[in-house]
Order: structure tokens, then C-alpha cells, then sequence
DNA sequence: TTAATTGA
DNA sequence: TCAATTAA
């Protein structure tokens, strides 16, 4: 199986290239009795811009 | 203080 | 519209 670094996501960074980062942090964004998404925040290598971007339903947070 | 992030 | 988070 391919190695996976612990926490690196694939996400598409604002510069519109998919890339696997890994978030400077994450949390559960949802509402009171409703399921929510997980967010984190991540900086694009190329531009060195924060971005937020969605993560997998089971990340670990 | 706000934008921006999902989706029910 | 709601939820948390934080760079700008």
C-alpha cells in the first residue's frame, strides 16, 4: 500500500491545483443537531496563501 | 470585525 | 441560517 503521511488531505488549493497538504489545523464545523463538515485551514505552498477547504468526513481532528 | 469554509 | 476558526 502506498505510504501515506499521517495527516496530508488532497485539497484544491485557491491557485486551482489539487495538491495533498496538511492543514495548520482542523475542526468540526456544524450546527447545533446537525452533522456539519470538517474544516481546515491550510496555506498554499505556491502563493503562500491561507485557504479553508473542506476535509474527509473521517479525518481525525 | 469580517470573509470564507459546507450542507442540511 | 448556523456552527468554529483565524488571517487579513
Amino acid at each position: 500500500m502506498p505510504m501515506t503521511y499521517k495527516k496530508a488531505v488532497k485539497v484544491k488549493t485557491p491557485g486551482g491545483k489539487e495538491m495533498d497538504l496538511t492543514p495548520e489545523k482542523a475542526w468540526t464545523l456544524a450546527p447545533k443537531g446537525r452533522k456539519g463538515v470538517k474544516i481546515g485551514l491550510f496555506k498554499d505552498p505556491e502563493t503562500g496563501k491561507y485557504f479553508r477547504h473542506k476535509l474527509p468526513d473521517d479525518y481525525a481532528v
